[in-house]
DNA sequence: ATATGGGGCGTTTTT
DNA sequence: CGCCCCATAT
């Protein structure tokens, strides 16, 4: 019973035995944290220190989740189940559900997906007259979504945080927003932190039940944490004080969703007499691959401190490849034929993945791997349950479970086209706010009262009935047989089935997916729970496939090869970040590329090209700074857009350790207009201006461009 | 009430 | 470039 401590080195035992007190273990990549966690997990139980429903762990992805209770269930032999193990976001919704009247809701609250809550802001502004040209709904959206990561309340917002947004009008609107969420019976993602939290704080007897159940308490990736969830963790371990957080400074990369790197950075003075273990050991990579990494993401400051080294004897390997290209064509040719290549030489295409830094990024491997006839698989693409099918469909059951689910309604009451339109529609807005009831109810009493006329007053009373009906059915038969009737009655079935366009059959087979994924749960409640918290892309994942998907969603993956693509100033690190966030986020950009390339089992291969196809034409671009970033004696560069003739790319380095490297603008005074130059991409050229630390540089070969003068050499005659 | 077309936009990352 | 939103025509 003992032995699933055998095979852990000295670091992985200490973080699992040492189950009293708060812990925290900086887990570098690769080195074991997930299986410290399971191991950690699976000791607290077969040692006796406490039930399976006294452990709470939280994790940041369902994916993790779901890992964790197979790996969990493994070691004990059985399938673990009645498990608090889950997402920040699920398990507060768990607590919210059973305690949902003290914070003036109903157990059965419907979870808003993030239109559902821009329709409603939407709604709430135009009725408090703002001029949505003026103020865009979605940067409000971001605002109190910044609110709420930070666990303020309307109310509650310090002058600090305030916005000058609609003149001052932000927390009024806020108010509004939660004032109608509450009237639906609705929260949105946010609130299941929020509201969670809050009740902690102002319900002594919720918090004891939840501070004396949880005797342990397990986070994983605590360094993306943001504030809510940090206060979340706090109160529930202010009892036993059991609490250990797994996480790596260098991986925090959501920053943007509200992660606070400063959790993870004072994790000692929120918990006294906290016990710090260091897992270095990486048993994933090769030398070369763990040299990039470290090298790299030595060019940040504030880090904890780690060093990484090769935990495997095994551990040699090729160079990591920087491939230099002509146009991003080039590259999805050139990563395709690698794609096919290794294939060939009999390696599995699951072993193989391409990591981007945007979704858009995808779209030309796509095109290439169709080309090719290689099987892929995009990650983290379109959820299931974004789908606007299956959006439909869960309206229509949402409807069903919560008549007064006005935003669902609202979705389906003219879906398919069945003549309810604008006029009607504000007609039962109206009379919902006359006689605060819900849009559901307002219709109800509409059709009682003879306010639709004619052909109208018949379909909305059918469609009233129909629900009515359903809901019979529900009761009667079950949620399986009643969606199935109920998508076929009110004629969504045939509304896409009369549908011409060619992704229409795809959305049938969705349907069916939908209503088989249905059968596994017990209530429409449950089901409900699961689509709008957990539900994703779950495609029958036997075959091998080729992976591509965005970094983000990359993290806590491996592969044997990971090609990373488009590492060039703009693309990555992202214009936007480094425009919004400066020097703090070409850190995070940079924990970005230290995550890509820390993927990487056996190969990695970082490319960039020197002209990227976008929207409108073709635009140029320079390598990304952090390939200069990396240790040259572990790298091999090639590409037909390498210069062969140098003896090393990029070759003068003059600022080691600056994060901001190429913004010195000293390099472009030394570089005066007429000098002739060479770059590494576009050729020999004579500099026409300087400004700043950019050139504008006439290149003999491919005309007039502007560069970074770090990236030319002087060729002067 | 719906269909059709022009115009204006925007592209980071996710529970 | 393609998508979404809005205004106008039927």
């Amino acid at each position: 019973m003992t032995n699933y401590l055998d095979g852990l080195n000295q670091a992985q035992r200490d973080a699992v035995e040492s189950t009293e007190g708060p812990v925290l273990v900086l887990a570098g990549a690769g080195t074991g944290k997930t299986r410290v966690l399971t191991t950690r997990f699976a000791h607290i139980l077969l040692s006796h220190r406490a039930y399976p429903n006294q452990i709470l762990t939280v994790t940041f992805t369902n994916k993790a989740a779901r890992e964790m209770r197979e790996r969990v269930g493994k070691i004990l032999g059985q399938p673990a189940e009645g498990l608090w193990l889950g997402t920040f976001h699920a398990l507060g919704a768990r607590m919210l559900r059973r305690f949902a009247d003290r914070v003036g809701l109903q157990s059965n609250f419907s979870i808003l997906d993030s239109d559902d809550q821009m329709r409603l802001l939407k709604q709430v502004m135009e009725a408090a007259r703002i001029d949505v040209k003026r103020w865009p709904a979605n940067a409000l959206m971001a605002q109190i979504q910044k609110w709420k990561d930070k666990g303020f309340m309307p109310g509650e917002i310090p002058m600090a945080d305030s916005t000058d947004f609609a003149n001052g009008k932000a927390e009024a609107l806020y108010r509004d927003y939660q004032d109608r969420l509450k009237a639906l019976n609705a929260a949105d993602f946010g609130d299941l932190l929020l509201l969670t939290v809050n009740l902690l704080k102002k319900d002594p007897e919720v918090l004891a039940t939840y501070q004396k159940m949880f005797k342990y308490i397990l986070v994983d990736e605590y360094q993306d944490t943001n504030l809510v969830q940090y206060y979340w963790l706090r109160l529930l371990a202010q009892s036993h004080k059991n609490i250990c957080c797994v996480g790596d400074d260098d991986q925090s990369i959501y920053s943007w969703r509200g992660a606070e790197i400063e959790n993870i950075l004072k994790f000692e003075r929120d918990f006294p007499g906290a016990k710090i273990v260091r897992l270095e050991a990486n048993y994933r990579s090769t030398a070369p691959i763990l040299a990039a990494a470290s090298h790299l993401i030595a060019h940040n400051t504030g880090r904890l401190g780690k060093t990484l080294h090769a935990g495997r004897t095994d551990a040699t390997g090729d160079n990591v490849e920087v491939v230099a290209l002509w146009d991003s064509e080039e590259e999805a040719r050139m990563i395709g034929g690698r794609v096919d290549t290794y294939r060939r030489a009999g390696q599995s295409l699951a072993e193989m993945a391409i990591l981007v830094r945007a979704g858009f990024q995808t779209r030309a491997f796509e095109e290439r791997m169709i080309l090719l006839g290689i099987p892929y698989r995009i990650i983290g693409g379109l959820r299931f349950y974004e789908r606007a099918e299956i959006r439909d469909a869960v309206a229509y059951l949402r409807v069903l479970a919560q008549p007064a689910d006005d935003l669902a309604f609202e979705r389906i009451v003219n879906l398919p086209k069945r003549g309810i339109g604008d006029t009607s529609l504000r007609a039962m807005h109206g009379k919902s706010r006359a006689a605060q009831v819900s849009l559901y109810a307002a219709t109800a009493l509409l059709v009682q009262e003879g306010g639709f006329k004619g052909k109208l007053r018949e379909t909305v009373r059918a469609l009233l009935q129909n629900f009515d009906h359903w809901r019979a059915m529900l009761e009667r038969e079950g949620h399986v047989v009643t969606l199935e009737t109920m998508l076929d009655e009110s004629g969504y079935i045939a509304m896409w089935k009369a549908d011409k366009s060619p992704d229409a059959p795809g959305r049938l087979e969705n349907l069916k997916e939908l209503i088989r994924a249905l059968a596994d749960f017990e209530s429409l409640q449950a089901f409900l729970e699961h689509v709008s918290l957990v539900m994703e892309n779950e495609e029958n994942s036997d075959d091998a496939k080729l992976s591509m998907m965005t970094l983000h969603g990359a993290k806590g993956l491996e592969f044997d090869t990971v090609f990373l693509p488009g590492w060039e100033e703009g693309v990555f690190p992202n214009q936007r970040a480094l425009d919004e966030g400066g020097n703090k986020s070409l850190e995070e950009e940079r924990r970005l590329a230290y995550v890509g390339i820390t993927r990487a089992r056996h190969r990695a291969v970082i490319t960039h090209a020197a002209r990227r196809r976008t929207y409108a034409g073709w635009q140029d671009s320079i390598p990304s700074r952090f390939i200069e970033e990396l240790p040259e004696e572990f790298i091999t560069h090639t590409g037909s857009a390498a210069a062969s003739q140098q003896p090393r790319w990029g070759a003068p380095v003059s600022f080691p350790v600056q994060a901001r490297a190429p913004a010195k603008p000293v390099a472009s005074s030394k570089i005066p207009p007429g000098t002739r130059v060479f770059h590494q991409k576009f050729g020999y050229g004579t500099v026409l201006a300087a400004e700043g630390d950019r050139l504008d540089i006439d290149f003999e070969t491919s005309g007039e461009k502007r560069v970074l003068s770090n990236f030319v050499e002087r060729h002067d005659a």
